[in-house]
DNA sequence: AAATTAATTTAGATATAGCTAAAAATATAT
DNA sequence: ATATATTTTTAGCTATATCTAAATTAATTT
């Protein structure tokens, strides 16, 4: 059973809505999700029903099936890999990636992804942080805390954003903040939870606890 | 004014049957060409004369116009380079990559096309020996001659082949032709045109006037 | 428990891209 | 010049994916 490019895209976003498939998502969360209208929504939930992707029991919302869950991860794993592609090899900025993969990972091809993925050198995480899942759908994330919550003294490596808006990604651009730079947190401001933060053992950047809460790290 | 995916394939399919725009072309041929019924390609080629990138009076055929002839060439363009980075980077068989290289080829996304051209050391010919169009449209082609139209003690290299099915490429595969192959014409039989020649100083193959005549060269 | 509000679905549109069958126009043969 | 054959177009239908407006179901108040 093929899916067509928008049946896809709503499988990932009802992935994505539903936290992996551990909870129930609803049309109009759907519709928010997709920039479309609960109408339209209802409309598709039926045809991925009969595909049996999502379980879908009219008013009152969808649940994502394993064959469901399956594809998601398929679609996402292309995503991830050809992000890592564009960046990589490339020389796109990591804000730039996500309309083009948008419309690369739909390329129809196993024998692609699975040389691609080799010729990246099977990364584990696309250049926003984000894990890749394997090809059996299988994700290894790793534990990531927000800057804010680390103490003083602790040291780690940027890896994710909570916020991916154009704005602070090109905000942390113009800082000098990336994926994978090394930072150490050398003080924070009790009064305002504003942080002082070493990079790459260089570069000392100051910011406040909103920005600090929306940069994830791993710690080393 | 943005073509869909089926405009642009239509419109590549009316470039390559139009010989680069040079004459008009049949709706029964195009039908013929896309695999479709002509009552569908009357709809396509209204639509493609609204877009101005044809001319099309009803019951005469089309031509090609300027824009139209600018639009097939970008998209040949994606295509070729595609196929180059299949081959050249992912190791893919240069009778493996049409398929793919047809879904890539609609990616819209000039930056990605611009930097995969970079990547890929600005490749003038695609792995079947076809020139790349560059940004501007502009062809070069290099003359090309049959095996069958040199001369004994003649050397070469192959860039080309005629029949690009499957079944062909297969059987050159197997025995150890190859576009860029360097080879030298050993011996011509006056009775059936069949050939002995030389690939790559060691190999001496063996091929009817028929396969000669499939494969073509640049002479050295 | 009835009324109101919110969420969701259905009904009836539109646009794209295809189809078949019938009609119309062009080309060819007698 | 007329008849026949070929080519092409039109008309009307199907499927996908969207929409708006109306109807229905579920949830919340009073």
């Amino acid at each position: 059973m093929t899916l067509t490019t928008a049946e896809e895209n709503y499988l990932k976003a009802i992935y994505h809505l539903s936290d992996g498939g551990t909870k129930s998502v609803s049309t109009n969360d759907v519709a928010a999700e997709m920039k479309t209208k609960p109408a339209s929504v209802s409309d598709m939930l039926r045809k991925l029903g009969d595909k049996e992707v999502i379980e879908y029991r009219k008013y009152y919302g969808v649940n994502i099936t394993e064959e469901g869950k399956k594809r998601a991860l398929t679609t996402i794993r292309k995503h991830r890999l050809w992000e890592v592609f564009l960046v990589d090899k490339l020389q796109f900025a990591w804000d730039e990636v996500h309309e083009v993969a948008e419309e690369l990972e739909h390329i129809q091809s196993p024998l692609l992804i699975q040389r691609l993925d080799s010729y990246l050198n099977f990364p584990k995480f696309d250049p926003h942080g984000d894990p890749i899942p394997d090809e059996y759908g299988d994700v290894r994330a790793r534990p990531r805390l927000a800057l804010n919550e680390m103490d003083i003294d602790q040291s780690g490596q940027i890896v994710a954003v909570k916020d991916s808006s154009a704005a602070f990604l090109k905000y942390l651009d113009k800082v000098g903040a990336y994926i994978g730079a090394r930072i150490k947190i050398l003080d924070k401001v009790e009064f305002d939870g504003s942080m002082e933060i070493l990079v790459d053992q260089k570069k000392t950047l100051f910011m406040s606890k909103d920005v600090a809460a929306n940069i994830l790290a791993i710690q080393s």
